[in-house]
DNA sequence: TCCATGATTCGATAAATGTGGAAATATCGA
DNA sequence: TCGATATTTCCACATTTATCGAATCATGGA
């Protein structure tokens, strides 16, 4: 991931409505939402949800599938990974302020 | 860290400039660097930089200190720790997208 | 085919963000 | 005190972002 795609996901997370989304998505697992169960959760009507999804799945941080007529969205790991991965290597210093894995947080 | 605060850390991060310059504060350490060495690194006028060092500072991803005429601009690795902490926490999969720390990347 | 449902796109508008020159502030050396 | 240096604040302006109703598109059932 290079720092134009790392300002995009970023860009896309930095939103209040856009991060619960994405929390609710990383939540619900692979099997994902869909659109309508979003806005219903998040309390928003369904043209700004879209609008946030939109941005969401350019940066790269969800996938959509179709399904009747609904369209389902899940949160991309990988895309995840991508982020995060680039935040340790190139904001901290030599892994200084890396935070524990989940394997090590549960152990301490 | 809360919702609220990780959104002001990532919008923080969300930028072209203000990414650049946390990475060269980051590459700097505890050291860090005046306001004016940024601006010429980054090639982008005083004011603007002012501009931009103060959102990170806003996020608490910088601190700031007076020595004679210059201001040195630090990157503060706890918060930086703080914010990962977070998406690890809250917007991975029970740490399914969780990166390798730095340890485990140089052993592998 | 017709209608209901789930979702996106369009359009107008409001609000926030980014830019950079000029002026103001703080510090140091002569 | 005066001038030079380092930085921030102020201001006007352009751009981007967020909101949401209305219109449009896609799908499935009667």
């Amino acid at each position: 991931m290079d720092a134009t795609q790392t300002i995009r996901a970023l860009s896309a997370l930095a939103q209040e409505h856009r991060l619960a989304a994405f929390r609710l998505l990383v939540e619900a697992g692979p099997d994902g939402l869909a659109a309508g169960a979003l806005a219903d959760a998040l309390g928003i009507p369904a043209s700004s949800l879209s609008f946030h999804l939109a941005q969401l799945s350019n940066a790269g941080l969800v996938s959509q599938r179709r399904v009747s007529r609904s369209i389902i969205y899940a949160a991309d790991y990988a895309a995840m990974n991508g982020l995060l991965s680039y935040l340790t290597e190139n904001c901290c210093a030599g892994g200084l302020c890396a935070p524990a894995t989940t394997a090590e947080r549960i152990a301490s």
